[in-house]
DNA sequence: ACCTACATGTAACCCGTTACATGATTTG
DNA sequence: CAAATCATGTAACGGGTTACATGTAGGT
């Protein structure tokens, strides 16, 4: 699914600004989407111009002006249109695992510093999680993948926490 | 890290052809990095004239000629280099958690199919992994990231035979 | 007869990231 | 005083996928 959909789907946790948008893909779609600046407010311009979704501006006190989007009907039943002949693709490209597949030729102070930093992303991941999930009411389906999300992130962080030993400097 | 250095690093497991690594990214690497054709052909062909892998044709019977790749020795330290330098970034893109996500507005058939699907992907994955660890040695490094994908994949697949349940049709 | 595996390659196309430009306000 | 947050946008560039082109051999 591209940026322009994901927009949309988005909307569906209410209206909101591209900037707004953006936050939403780094806290609940963190774990399975992401998208920058320079794909979203291009894919609201088309959105717009499509008519899947309105637009109106708001004014902030000290803040800069808003352009506040929000799904129209045809855009509600586009996304859920596209969602039905969604495939479930999956693709993970991680150098994390690709730099512990080539533990051995790795420095060991540059091996510890990335098994912390792992360590410590995954942390935060389960954190930020967590929190969203229990801040607001969530859909079943936001549950789900919120709990999919925890559950994963913390089989791996566990099972790092196992083996980190594993390459710990006693060289063999 | 590109599909350029990634070939280099597929090469660390013996000789191989541009149709052997892209079978080495389905399996080995399957869980962390693809690529494919369109992206290792052209790639091996740079490493070449840059001087990071030699080549020599194998001919075969009732198969057509390889183009059989070897790391050179500057092609193995520019590897080792790169690693020394690459970010331990990762991005996943799934649209399985995002049809989950969203799991309310899948007409109930689609859904089936879709966690049908994901179940049998997961417990594919798991098998190949489990197959790979076991065939040949691996190094120390190898083993972490696959015992890591079993772990990880066993994680959502124990997840989701949990929780599928909860979409079954018994409208709510 | 058709599909899969083996084997290499090219070109069009899509899509997205990175970096830049601009500017106010708040926080450390 | 610098950095982060809020806010929108553009353009260059990179990178990879998809689809096509070609051909043999073996299995169903």
């Amino acid at each position: 699914m591209n940026t322009s959909n994901l927009c949309l789907g988005a909307l569906f946790m209410g209206d909101a600004s591209g900037y707004e948008i953006k936050h939403r893909f780094e806290t609940t779609f963190s774990h399975f989407q992401q998208a920058s600046f320079g794909a979203i407010y291009p894919a609201l311009d088309k959105l717009e111009r499509e008519g899947l979704v309105s637009c109106r501006i708001e004014a902030q006190e000290k803040r800069p002006d808003k352009k506040v989007f929000s799904l129209t009907d045809t855009g509600r039943q586009h996304f859920i249109d596209a969602l039905q002949t969604t495939e479930p693709k999956e693709s993970c490209r991680s150098d994390f695992i690709l730099l512990m597949f080539y533990a051995e030729f790795l420095q060991p102070d540059k091996l510890q510093e990335v098994l912390e930093k792992q360590e410590a992303k995954l942390q935060q991941t389960i954190e930020t999680l967590t929190s969203i999930r229990s801040t607001r009411t969530q859909s079943p389906g936001a549950l789900f993948t919120l709990d999919l999300g925890i559950t994963v992130q913390t089989a791996a962080l566990e099972f790092l926490q196992q083996r980190k030993s594993d390459f710990s400097d006693t060289d063999q």
